[in-house]
DNA sequence: ATATTACGACACCATTTGGTTTCGTGTCAA
DNA sequence: TTGACACGAAACCAAATGGTGTCGTAATAT
């Protein structure tokens, strides 16, 4: 109930590919939908949605000027992709570190449900 | 043809929920689709399903053992998830070490299409 | 005042997606 | 051998997704 609930989900967001491409041609600067859609073969509209769908996941924020809408790359929710990573990273190498990261980390943010907080599967998890 | 074509997409794998639970649970210990889809209240058929999306994506491996088939995940494909999320880390912190590494690794796989090299894009809109 | 521009809201459409049930086949157990 | 189990394949379905074109309205330009 935070002020910044994303009420649509970044793992989501990310995964069509024009979107990713959006969020590249977002990153540093702000533009107008007119000027973000000429870098797209697809049609205003279809490129108006995709907006809407990364603004509703926190990634991109829009701001009216004068008849025109312009949009920018916010990056804070990767944050929890971030997070989501970090977990899996201690299996593909043997780094430590990235485990004390981890855990470091925890709780950040509402990631409750998302990634275990080191959490045993009800298996039998014996000693390694 | 190397053993690790990812012919299928490993942002668009991770998108589905389920399919993360799948690598949650598969990221310490291989086991069978039955018992894999004890844990879910879906099918398992449907998990299945979901088992092929990870494993074109590399991110499970399966091994036949007798009459069953072993899951197992495998966490390598999100290297190219970290990439990606590399880039954009400079942009939520000002931190210089992000940036820097990013540098450092940029031709590790093959992601040129994936994220820009640092690239310029056209600036048009100037001041403010 | 009138025309043009920017853009969201709709209505619509084809394809993909996540799910189902049924069926066939290979493997293990009695 | 006969039966039960594990699982993928196939056929099918509803809903979500990514796309289109048209329209209305507010802001700007002539």
């Amino acid at each position: 109930m935070a002020s910044s609930a994303p009420k649509y989900d970044v793992f989501q967001a990310i995964a069509d590919p024009t979107r990713r491409r959006l969020l590249q041609l977002l990153v540093e600067q702000e533009m107008p939908v007119t000027v973000i859609s000429g870098h797209f073969p697809i049609s205003r509209t279809a490129v108006s949605k995709h907006l809407r769908i990364l603004a509703e996941a926190g990634l991109v924020q829009e701001r009216k000027v004068g008849r025109e809408t312009r949009y920018r790359m916010q990056p804070e929710p990767l944050r929890e992709l971030k997070q989501w990573l970090a977990y899996y990273e201690q299996f593909w190498d043997n780094k430590l570190a990235a485990l004390a990261h981890y855990i470091e980390h925890q709780d950040s943010e509402g990631m409750v449900d998302r990634v275990p907080k080191i959490v045993k599967q009800e298996r039998e998890t014996k000693g390694k």
